[in-house]
DNA sequence: GCTAGTCTCTGTATCGATACAGACTGGATC
DNA sequence: GATCCAGTCTGTATCGATACAGAGACTAGC
């Protein structure tokens, strides 16, 4: 067993507490003392003060937790998160605190329990699907949190950062619209919680439970209707997960209808990526010149040349960090929209004339 | 003031040790009280056991550590640690533990501070640099670890998973010497601790710190021994640094020597993209036909044609995890050595006949 | 020579839980 | 009716530190 605090202050004949300052405020111990406090440790071994006990004590733990509301491996293979890992990764690396990447087990109640027992002094929260649940557990917990999905619920002392996602989404859409194209499908991840992979039927916009989802329907939505397209003739295709086979497995199908869509409006890079997969897969001579928009603006959006939306998404990470970690003063500051910019390029053209 | 496990007690009228039961062991009281404990635990607004505390008494915390000794933004640039952190967290997800991701500040006595404060139950050590110290405080700390870089002092019940970089790397250099180059560069990241970026005379590979990169060095000369080129034949290039744009400078003057290198060997993927990014940035007439191989396999090298070196990236992160999370009896099986496998592309070639 | 003030260091309470031994209850067994 | 046992619950020690009030020693000032 590795020796303690108190083995160290016996060796040499002190107090616990003066152990406790050598290591903690030098100040208030003789540098001699505190040498020799240092040495003996040294001599015995000690590790120096335990991180979980020092934790409790102070009444903090010097991490922040980052929440991903779907598989952890996941975080790590959607361009965009790793952006906003690697920003979150800086400011708290600029805070001298470590990052604690929670995964959450499928089940709710697992999951809840995961949040509760996460060792951190706040939360960023970066959400991939339904998370009210998750939200309600840190407030439970009476931690700080930064929420990078903008709710309608949102108390008005709640941090956030993110993008204005309906008017950013509208901007791709009114590309598109412009461009003369009618016949248009979206595709989005998880629409609905439990929809399977495909077309499907919705009635309205706010039928969508994840508010940056809906956001961004709601804006394609907004444009097209501009042009006289309401929503009910437009294809929505729901993917389960934000991942490239599974939008191209997703969308494959569309393109052999009798009118397929002349273009399609992605909910990310991701999914565009896929559709743009889909495409590749046909043979030449069957290759219907669609246009395709995405979101975020991922590295692998410039070599593929899609047209999409771009996000500063390691912006996006170190504000979150920030707001967390050093809290504005004013409340207002603690709500934070960042730029977007629609990015055109060879992806999207007018509509063929056939 | 959150209320803690003694206020419901206090509220229900039972013992603490009645109401952590209800939460950890549900075995061990009744169903009825245990409902009415919890009912009075909502009713308080008790968020449930406090994780450090529970952490204290148990005895282990519940998450790893990573460990880079670099900036822990790299961690999230590098594609190969970004694959590694997947391989880490898959584990990890199984396993129901979590990630916490330490940046280690530039001062040696603030980085080993990070890691003796770090709340882990055990280290997974991807090392972009000197770690000795790193594996001293953690051996200090009596933490268990698994190491990814192979060291010639590693005890033989110290973890380990990785490749044989030697063989590894003289299998790309072979193949290079046996394309006929003879005029050949090495690049590599940080070969001597402060060696300024751009070429470098090294008496022998035995100077370079870093394990892995020694590995890699000794491996190329290996090849070139074999068809009478000794080590003061072969130009070694230093960059400070594992990216794109730093190896691009410290290679770019080395094309402009009366006798250029019809070859280079780079240490990692992400070096060799950039000696691919200094060549494409010539005016085409002064691009010189230079066979470039690369290290690991990153996503981005099968895009640019670069003939490298493959290592399971994933499989290696994913390894690690599980040697610490649930470590094999037998001793032997802690040390892991992962296939690797030349992958030759279009960037490497005979060398021209001018 | 006395009081005030500064430096060091000690002692005890506290952080918030869990482990473990033991006590009580009620029913089954002989 | 005594014994045993399983099922519940309590009490106390413990995890390993830090905070804070306060005690002595020593210097300074008047």
């Amino acid at each position: 067993m590795k020796p303690t605090l108190q083995a160290v202050a016996d060796a040499v004949g002190v107090s616990r507490s003066t152990v406790s300052n050598a290591y903690s405020r030098p100040d208030q111990l003789s540098a001699t003392l505190r040498e020799r406090i240092l040495d003996a440790a040294r001599q015995l071994g000690y590790p120096g003060p335990n991180p979980t006990a020092r934790s409790l004590r102070r009444g903090f733990v010097g991490s922040i937790g980052v929440l991903f509301t779907s598989q952890l491996s996941y975080a790590f293979t959607d361009p965009f998160a790793v952006r906003f890992l690697a920003g979150v990764g800086a400011a708290a690396e600029r805070h001298g605190t470590s990052m604690l990447l929670v995964p959450l087990p499928p089940a709710v109640t697992d999951a809840r329990r995961a949040v509760e027992n996460a060792a951190v002094d706040g939360f960023c929260v970066y959400c991939v699907a339904d998370e009210e649940w998750a939200l309600d557990v840190i407030r439970q917990r009476g931690l700080p949190f930064v929420s990078t999905a903008a709710r309608d619920d949102a108390g008005a002392d709640e941090r956030f950062v993110g993008i204005d996602e309906r008017a950013a989404a509208r901007s791709a859409a009114a590309h598109v619209a412009g461009l003369g194209h009618r016949r248009v499908a979206l595709i989005a991840d998880s629409v609905l919680p439990d929809a399977p992979a495909g077309p499907l039927a919705l009635a309205g916009v706010d039928q969508v439970r994840h508010p940056t989802t809906r956001g961004r329907l709601s804006g394609f939505a907004d444009a097209f209707a501009e042009v006289g397209l309401n929503w009910a003739e437009l294809t929505l295709v729901n993917v389960p997960g934000n991942s490239r086979p599974a939008a191209a497995a997703a969308i494959a199908g569309l393109f052999d209808q009798p009118a397929p869509p002349t273009a399609v409006l992605a909910g990310s890079d991701v999914l565009a990526l896929g559709v743009l997969d889909a495409l590749a897969a046909r043979p030449a001579h069957d290759r219907p010149p669609v246009s395709v928009t995405g979101f975020d603006d991922v590295p692998e959006a410039a070599a593929a040349g899609l047209t999409t939306v771009r996000q500063p998404a390691e912006e996006k990470g170190r504000i979150a960090a920030e707001l967390l970690l050093d809290p504005p003063a004013d409340a207002a500051a603690g709500h934070v929209l960042l730029p977007t910019a629609l990015v055109v390029r060879s992806s999207t053209g007018p509509v063929p004339r056939s």
